[in-house]
DNA sequence: TCATAAACGAGACGGTACGTCTCGTCTTGTG
DNA sequence: CACAAGACGAGACGTACCGTCTCGTTTATGA
């Protein structure tokens, strides 16, 4: 963004004291334990300082703001997700939906969560990095699933790959947000066992698909 | 302090002036205005009270936070859900669903829903609201033409009228708050197809079915 | 200030909830409380709001800036200012400088005094204020005795009466900025003797006068 | 930290880098042209640094604290004080006190003054310092001059030296300070003939005094 | 016909978080 | 080793907002 380096990547370089990595781990770290206790908007940025041991600066320093330091908090998080290759596409699928719903399961997502929806809704700028960021590597992990289910034949040629994930993703957020209810094991496999079957190639020899895998 | 009256519901009863029914309005039409122009956090308390040339007391004798005050402003958006019935599952499901797509449709909803959101996740007061009010009206519709698709034979006879109703609902919410993309018709005709086909009763007799309707 | 009113003298017009008396006695008493505790630059407005039992935005609701607080803390400890008639001039000046001497011993005055100082020194706005205020009130005292010594003969005639109050003030001003040292009984008697002295009537009967009065 | 070679003025000498002596001269003239700029306290170290074209570090290496650092500032604006020998009494004082008002008179010196005057009055490390230096030197000669008109016979004989001092350095900084007034020649005339004149000796013969030397 | 009592517009109040600033120290790489 | 650059811990600043609390005024009912 300067350009007052040459070479692209060199992260400490040019003159000064270099940024300290370990007070932007404590950052986060505070951020994260913080907001477990206290939640997401009673959640001081003095607070965190303190708790890092780092003065107020040194964050804004890294993050312009609260909401660009909770993005960051949340990718941290939430940033593992599963390549699988189970062999089949009902597998792989349980897989990643599985670490889906963990990820709702662990009580410090709804409070972060909420909390980023909503700067997403008012700052562009966050919605892309979240877009770009946590969101998008899941959507995409799931998408790659699906396209293989596609090629092996578990789904139907011409599968609306997105409208299929959003089937898969979408259910799960409604309850976090909005039913507020425990999302369970039998809830997930359920879940991706309708999708399948919403997505199911049409049953070419109806004897031998049948036959074959019952839903 | 304010159950003094025998009746419950007599508004000018008692001595004293009695509350302005025009206030209240103006407090709404001022909260749902400036939601849309300056979003929900940018929103403040003063500033609504100013635009409905109102004092704040007088907002906070009808709500007693602002959480409670959007809350009511939302479901006065969103309040109309249609109770239909085309005669077919398929046709009631997408009026329904037509109804939720224009919701989402209007700018002023990803503000709001994102704000009592969040204000769900951190109070459990409004979180009951809000299941109550105009979530659980747009879901219970959703919910009796699904069972109405049961009986009908639409659906298969142990369907799981939650998780489907949430495999409708959902994908709408994931788009309006995750994807920020808009919701066109064609994605709402296509969501309605893949959920009915997903709890489609087994096929009884492979010809007739497959020949009758297809998919 | 700000010409809302007609009548100049009505404090608590206009609608709303008049300001609180109180309120602002309490911050003016914090204000000088801390000062003398901890020094004027180590006073913190959250302190003075804390003491006070006040929220900041009531100190910044009266007083704009930290500097215009403390231009009227100094105020409220030496506004008084004695008008004294003596009947004799060395008499007045004495009664005069004796306050003034008493003020500069107040520890809480050098603190503050010097704090004002550089406050003057950077804001024309202060500067105008203190200059009307405290400052203007005891420098008119002065002048006014030193004009009636001319009167009565005790001055000489084309005495220049600013002059001869920076004499009186000056020095005890010097002393309390520069040298550190404290100002005593004994000084300020020689300090007004010397200064009657240096502005004293031409002897008009050189035996007579000599007799008279005695250095 | 800082004692680590023997002798204190071998500029170049033990290991390493000598300091740059030009970085000193450069530290000063930005701080006194900052000052000039943007006041006293409205200057930020970091803005020295830059303008100086120098490490933070740098500064504080040479000076401790950023008052001594203008200590020092002033210091190099009015060090120099004349030390007269004009023959006379007045001669001398006259030379004097008009070196002290082109000090006044120079718009830079009510920032740093009172910058400093705040800065002695908080800790009396500077306030020794500049006793010590500017004020103290300028304060010697006067009390010198005044020493010797006493032994010429100009003043009387048991004159208090220090409060002569006093009346004489005493105005010109009640003008700068409070009164903002700019001190003109007249006026610095005046205020020596009035000092000598609050002084001089008990006219023994009148006549031969008279003639002798007139102020 | 008034007195009482509640609701009203206005705005001051206590509290608390924000994001900015400065100080004086510490930590790099360069000369 | 001193230097330029600049990150760091600490903490005050002045602003904004929330939800509460007076004010003086307006508008109904009940004595």
């Amino acid at each position: 963004m300067k350009r007052k380096r040459t070479v692209i990547e060199a992260p400490g370089r040019g003159p000064g004291r270099p940024r300290d990595a370990k007070a932007h781990a404590a950052i986060l770290g505070a951020a994260i334990s913080l907001t477990r206790e206290v939640g997401y908007d009673a959640l001081a940025m003095d607070a965190i300082a303190a708790r890092a041991g780092v003065g107020k600066a040194t964050i804004y320093r890294y993050w312009s703001s609260k909401e660009l330091l909770m993005a960051e908090a949340v990718e941290a998080i939430v940033r593992r997700v599963p390549l699988p290759d189970t062999g089949t596409t009902a597998g792989d699928l349980l897989v990643l939906m599985r670490a889906t719903m963990t990820m709702y399961q662990d009580p410090a997502t709804p409070p972060l969560l909420t909390g980023l929806i909503a700067a997403m809704a008012r700052s562009p700028l966050i919605a892309e990095r979240l877009r770009n960021g946590f969101i998008g590597v899941r959507r995409a992990a799931i998408c790659e699933a699906l396209r293989r289910g596609v090629r092996r034949g578990d789904l139907a040629r011409g599968t609306d790959v997105e409208l299929a994930c959003d089937l898969l993703t979408g259910p799960m957020l409604w309850r976090s947000l909005m039913s507020g209810e425990v999302i369970h094991e039998t809830y997930t496999v359920e879940l991706v066992r309708r999708v399948l079957r919403a997505f199911a190639p049409p049953t070419p020899t109806p004897t031998a698909a049948s036959r074959g895998r019952r839903t």
